[in-house]
DNA sequence: CTGTTAGCGCCTTCAG
DNA sequence: CTGAAGGCGCTAACAG
């Protein structure tokens, strides 16, 4: 039933009686119009009789271009990363581009790997999800001419473009929405200053917290990583150590649920708690069900993923014209902000509202 | 700083006073033992000197093989099939493959555009959660020499082997918990004969109350899509209809989230509701969460990743070495089931209590 | 509009 | 152990 071997250009280029260059150029839009149609014609039927489907492997050693934009997120099963990853993948594929998405696994060294084996395997350009601080292996890239990107996180000592939400400004305000209703301890937790969001957002903790003339209790701040155990752990310490705020803003989604989940467990223990009013980070189609969940900063993640990918994009395409300008700039690096919107959730999850409107 | 154009075999060989051949052999840890410690260190000092990466693409153009593994899935943004990516990404970086990763957008069309893409990028091998009941294009692949496995779903009319979980036994199960605790007017609410799961999942149920002598009163079982919008309208019919059952089984989590954000809505409205058990496929760390949730069916989710990546890359080697292989088996295909655990919630989610217990 | 001709960068026999 | 040489399949000048 099948070919041996599959087909080639060559193969096709005899069958439809012409040479290997109307063949390539048939197959190529940006070409087709310097082919006749009856060229065309044979070409199709050749090919298709051969059943035909061209080597984009051997197309992008010889263009030097994959048509490939590569996605490195530090976990796959994260809803914000792959909410971002999807954001882009809308604009990678209107303009032809393939998306290529790997995770870093929560590590710089895994990240350096895929790095390297995305370079070599010559993708067209990257966008980083950084996993830590360290720049020094994405600047380098960048030297070398490969279009580069940093989503959601800044790392130090890097020279390269970024788009990102405002984390500090949101943090301000989830804060001071607390404030608002008469808190005044309020703790702030997970998070450590290996990850930009954090750090920012951790700022704009003290920020509202200072502007509102309220001093912060230290051992109210609990630093300590971005996952559920953390917030978990982190809670859990305050509850030992009984240091109950009277509110609290946690850093992420997962820390959110980490302390939520603690507390329900202390709940079921039989220990009365009083009630912590909880600001998070981020908001998702189980928002409406977590208690004490008071306000919630909701970033724009499809804005964030159509500006990066359109950035990039447009990065390749400089990158082509003038091969090397690569991704370091002379000047200083830009920085694009989108502003996240701090609602309250008594009035129901946001995100669950688009989602239900959504048709299937 | 950099180099104009990147450093090729030809540009260390003639650094290193070697021949290309002696550069590309002393790259290749297969052939390592065949290059002299000496011409090793000399190749290594001019590839370090030039700044030399291989280019992975003329690499793929000869030896035929891109050493990258494709996932294709309905979504990125589903906890569920990102888990089931990343359970595979962990064999595969192991085996020295690549992964990547593509959405279906849950269309068959799309799921299509990416398969031939794929296929002309001459990926190794491909992974596909089925986004349809479709599956001619995927035998034609196969039947053309692609490695193909298809997870979690299956596909009417197609010959291929694939990895799934016991669909109907998890449903059957989870309805006789309900049965056991005493309901009869139970519902089943999710999913749609197009996608093999839900099939799978309502004949379960079907047979635990047919086992269980109950008769079905066949307008509480709703049919209708698998996503969070579905379980919300699908409750919302029910409502309306003033046809509320005693307990309920849904297809999956985010029908399940669907049908308690109803709940949840006509509670806030001040409508009181006769407390509704609910059984549901798959667990998350906000299952705890839930209110009226009394079973989960958990699926193995990282022994069906794991499971499927051996196997694709079983059927990688073996088309290697009998070129012509392919995909289609002669006779039945292969289908492998992994069990699933029936839970019950009012201890808490398993699922959280791993994610506590994991070393960030 | 079409054909001819060189490679893209690497691997891999086949002889040394 | 090493080198020379011939492609993998396709495209991009350059001539017709």
């Amino acid at each position: 039933m099948s070919r041996k071997q599959k087909a080639t250009v060559r193969d096709v280029a005899a069958l439809a009686g012409l040479s290997t260059a109307t063949v390539s150029r048939a197959f190529d839009p940006a070409f087709a119009h310097l082919v006749s149609e009856e060229s065309r014609q044979r070409v199709m039927a050749a090919a298709a009789q051969l059943n035909y489907t061209k080597n984009h492997v051997a197309r992008s050693l010889k263009t030097r271009s994959t048509k490939t934009i590569a996605v490195i997120a530090p976990e796959l099963a994260n809803d914000f990363f792959m909410e971002l990853t999807e954001a882009m993948e809308r604009v990678f594929e209107q303009a032809g581009y393939t998306l290529l998405v790997a995770s870093s696994s929560n590590s710089v060294k895994e990240e350096q790997k895929r790095l390297t084996l995305f370079a070599e395997r010559l993708v067209d350009g990257i966008v980083v999800i950084p996993a830590g601080d360290v720049g020094e292996h994405l600047n380098q890239l960048g030297r070398q001419g490969m279009p580069l990107l940093l989503v959601d996180r800044l790392v130090t000592g890097s020279d390269l473009d970024a788009v990102l939400s405002e984390n500090e400004a949101g943090a301000r305000s989830l804060t001071e929405a607390l404030v608002g209703d008469g808190y005044r301890e309020i703790a702030f937790i997970g998070g450590d200053c290996t990850v930009s969001t954090a750090r920012e957002r951790l700022a704009g903790y003290r920020c509202a917290m200072e502007d509102a003339g309220l001093t912060i209790r230290e051992e109210l701040v609990r630093l300590g990583g971005l996952g559920i155990a953390d917030g978990y752990r982190l809670m859990g310490e305050l509850l030992e150590e009984q240091k109950l705020p009277e509110a609290l803003v946690a850093v992420n989604l997962l820390v959110h649920l980490g302390i939520q989940r603690r507390l329900l467990e202390e709940q079921r223990k039989g220990r009365s708690l009083p009630p912590i009013a909880i600001a998070a980070f981020d908001e998702t189609v189980y928002s409406a069900f977590l208690p004490l969940l008071r306000y919630v900063a909701v970033q724009d993640v499809s804005g964030l993923g159509e500006r990066a990918a359109r950035w990039i994009l447009k990065k390749v395409d400089e990158a082509k014209a003038i091969p090397q300008a690569g991704s370091v700039n002379a000047q200083e690096p830009e920085i694009v902000r989108l502003p996240v919107t701090i609602m309250p959730v008594n009035r129901g999850s946001f995100k669950t509202q688009e989602v239900l409107k959504e048709q299937p």
